[in-house]
DNA sequence: GATGAATGAGAATTCATTCAT
DNA sequence: CATGAATGAATTCTCATTCAT
């Protein structure tokens, strides 16, 4: 189908940093401008359908660990494991919201689609004693931070240490240490 | 000068969210449009001034106390408060750079001007023994996530529960934990 | 036969305040924007065909008896008396030539079509001695704005004061006063 | 002033019956597209410009005797005399409000402007005991019809009928013969 | 230096028309 | 014949930039 080229095709320009007008959208596809038209009323029509079809169905299945019913420990494992399976994803995210709307739309969205379900899981950790009792909020927003923030710099880490798995073992390490009760690291 | 109002009226468009257009800019400075290319070569230009004489100085004022020669622990602690006390710059910052850059300047901008000297830091509270010997890279992409996180979904978070010092205090406990080594905390 | 159903659908839509656009044409119609071509080689033949085999032949029902051999006077109050009976074609009808042709068009549609037979009853009129002897081109103009007008006009009476009969008995009163001679009154 | 010219050239295009597009108008004036949008914040607030400052004044000027405090008879007749000094007038308003209008918003325009003036007019007249008693709506649309029509029909006449004084003066005729009361003719 | 009117390249959108299936 | 996806010319509007005064 060509909606689903047309969405790619997005996506590619946004990752190539170039600017995505409908003219470029329609070259890079190959058909005409009008052509958009017959498959999206306007322009905000086909930003909407790449971000409800790709971009939140990609984060949601990255999350779908963190809302599935494992243990927190096992959750937040999950969370990190899977992130890097879609190492791509969320630098996409961010870059799609922040060059398609506004900053804050942009700020509402990651606290809804990624903030939240974190928080859920910091607060049912502590609840259930596994996670140590610290403010929820702080402690998804660092979660947050510590696993995405190292994959959206690894292109600028030089050649030689761009060691995914070993990264990716140091961040669960730190996340443990920093968020786990002493009995369930025990 | 001129220069300085023209760079602060930026500022303030991009806050409040409004287009930065050089006929907004001229209009809310009072001057004509042709005004500004007399300071300014061109938009890009403009913007450039803007960014090296009013957001990096910022950000270099708050990661001063990281470039000192405090200890390690202290020079963490001492980021942590100083980025409170500067709360609205790094929001500032990131809208400002994705707002008028391309994301890859973006990230290569944040990955030098905070995230370098996060990591100089990490490395040598590692080899002095007073942070626990996790990977570098990861902990300081950690700390920045765990700090400006917070920040920046603060306005989401409901009234009552924006005590900004209590916040605080979880973040500087949070990175204690994680961070330093035993001997250090005690 | 679809060229009718087709020709039935514009009207709708000028009826309707839709914008005829080959596109609604044939979702209305239930067919393929394609098919259209199949009947009509364009879009303004197609206008055309509407206009030749609906609007015009509508007309010419209104005016026919002002084109029968009946009495001067009796024609004027026939054609009153149709042009009540077939109150929506002048709308449509100016609707329709001001919507899809250049108003120069319409001008000379309407002259030829309407005042044409309208100056040729009241010379009819004025040679017999039944209508009085003033300029025929200024009289059918005045018969023709005074029947159209008030149809035109109709929805913006008051509810209460829409009684068509009334009104149709005030105009035929009005044209008897102006244009027959006393004897005819008489 | 630009603006005016702008306004002008609009109106020309509307007479000429060519297309009243930005582009056109911009060439016409012999500026560029992009100075049209320095006068006008769209195409809309442009023609409602060209719609306020001259069409609506226009008309307003030649109903300024309709509105006076003169006789009801010496009204009429101021009309229809006004009417014929800016024949070019209606034509031109009509042919305006019909190209940049819906046909909706033509009527109720033509009849807040002209009809209800024209029925005030007849109210008046009826009133005084000037103007036979007949339905004032019906009169006004009438003088209107009768007014306006041989003005638009104009050009289609053969070139020696065009003989505008005696026109008028026929018109003038029809109307007292139908309007005023045997005692006002008198 | 200051001005601000003029510019025009570029972006989104509409819609009659074509043509391969 | 019927289809409907594809087309692209035409249209409105934005905004950085220039330049004569």
């Amino acid at each position: 189908m060509l909606r689903e080229e047309i969405a790619t095709t997005v996506l590619d320009l946004i990752f190539q940093a170039q600017p995505v007008t409908m003219d470029l959208i329609a070259a890079k596809c190959g058909v005409a401008k009008g052509t958009l038209y017959n498959y999206f009323k306007n322009k905000k029509e086909l930003i909407n359908y790449v971000h409800q079809t790709i971009i939140i169905p990609r984060i949601e299945q990255d999350l779908a660990i963190v809302e599935s019913d494992k243990s927190p420990t096992t959750k937040l494992h999950g969370f990190v494991d899977s992130t890097f399976n879609f190492q791509e994803v969320y630098p996409l995210y961010l870059q799609f919201i922040q060059s398609q709307r506004t900053q804050v739309e942009a700020d509402k969205e990651k606290f809804k689609l990624v903030i939240h379900p974190l928080i859920r899981l910091c607060e049912e950790g502590i609840q259930k004693g596994v996670f140590v009792d610290l403010d929820a909020f702080v402690m998804a927003s660092m979660i947050f931070g510590t696993v995405i923030g190292p994959i959206q710099m690894m292109q600028y880490r030089e050649e030689n240490t761009r060691n995914m798995e070993k990264i990716k073992q140091n961040i669960i390490r730190l996340l443990d240490k920093v968020i786990l009760t002493q009995q369930e690291i025990a």
